[in-house]
DNA sequence: CATGCTTGTAACTGTTCAGTTAGATACAGT
DNA sequence: ACTGTATCTAACTGAACAGTTACAAGCATG
């Protein structure tokens, strides 16, 4: 039949398949959060059938899991903190986040969409405070904020420009994304982060 | 007959139900966002019929609209910045959310639902940041960053702790929102923008 | 080339949701 | 009191959605 030969089957691979969809499911999410993505949509996207979402990751509930762990241990990796060097971290997550905006979206919907940490990824901010407290104690940064405090300043201000509001953004004048005003950012960051963890 | 008699129908008062309507509307975009929110419970927290929101608001889209224009509108009323002082802003913004979680909550669905600024608050931000450069030509804080990156710094740094992910905030141990902690928060919030926007 | 397991597909199901319809009751103007 | 308009209600509708069923085809192993 004509028709039967119109559709083709797509080559039988279950790990590209199953990465294609992971691929697909961290867009869909980035781009609308958990409760506005559609698995319809994400099965497109991978050019894949909708079955093989819930074959290969049960539910939209573990779908969603299934990307945030990927994404906040990518982002935990690829901005380490070992010396308690905030000004490194900064810069090390700006670049990361800058890289991969799904990354930093997927981490803002996820804090937002009030969903329990994994014990992998408290413990991650708890090795970064103590390496900030470390920090503290050999007199490398101030000691006259929480090291936790400070820490959660320095996170956010990676993100600051980057997740600014859009009202913001523009009242900057000119695209608040170029290559140039994106580079005279992470300057700015790096100076911010300097100056705030300096010794009083 | 006696089911008649059983349901009685709320007194007549457009403006308090139409208030009621966006109060109850506001607490459910705020705890689910846009995609999250459901009419149906935001007619049912506020006792009022379904039908009436559509007959106030228009639909769920306008009174998204509705919800974020007068939050956005009382955050910028309750931390304004006349003379560029950063440090009384963010302290002033920082008393607000604390003390109004769905503002922050709203703000930050909205940032990320990307929908478009209104002009009214775009001038809001261009008057801050405008408020900066002046406070950096009158020679009161540094001008080695520019206006905008400042600002968009100080801004983020005044929901670092209340909306620092649950696993940061856990980290720390203790309960992170009670008052002590927030006390001692805002005491870093401060030091923290000082030391930031000083000459260097 | 049989048999059984894996990978793939289309069509379907039950539910939930935004938005509507049709009508009832209060209230103001005449 | 009579009439029109604003306020309010329950029940409905059609679409969209997450999740399922039933089946087809590849692929390895005897």
């Amino acid at each position: 039949m004509s028709e039967a030969a119109a559709r083709k089957p797509r080559p039988r691979n279950a790990t590209a398949t199953k990465a294609l969809l992971l691929k697909a499911a961290t867009e869909e999410f980035a781009e609308y959060g958990f409760a506005g993505a559609r698995i319809d949509r994400i099965a497109e996207r991978a050019g894949a059938n909708k079955r093989l979402l819930y074959v290969y990751f049960g539910d939209k509930n573990q779908l969603f899991d299934a990307v945030v762990q990927e994404q906040t241990d990518a982002v935990l990796k690829a901005a380490p903190m070992d010396d308690g060097d905030l000004c490194e971290f900064a810069i090390a997550r700006f670049d990361y986040v800058l890289a991969n905006p799904d990354a930093r979206r997927i981490a803002a919907w996820r804090t937002f969409e009030q969903t329990e940490p994994s014990d992998a990824e408290r413990a991650a901010f708890r090795a970064r405070i103590e390496a900030v407290e470390k920090a503290q104690r050999a007199g490398r940064i101030r000691t006259d904020i929480p090291a936790a405090d400070l820490f959660a300043f320095v996170l956010r201000m990676t993100e600051s420009w980057l997740s600014a509001p859009p009202a913001l953004q523009a009242a900057g004048g000119g695209d608040p994304l170029s290559p140039e005003r994106v580079q005279q950012h992470r300057a700015a960051l790096q100076t911010a982060v300097r100056s705030l963890v300096a010794q009083s």
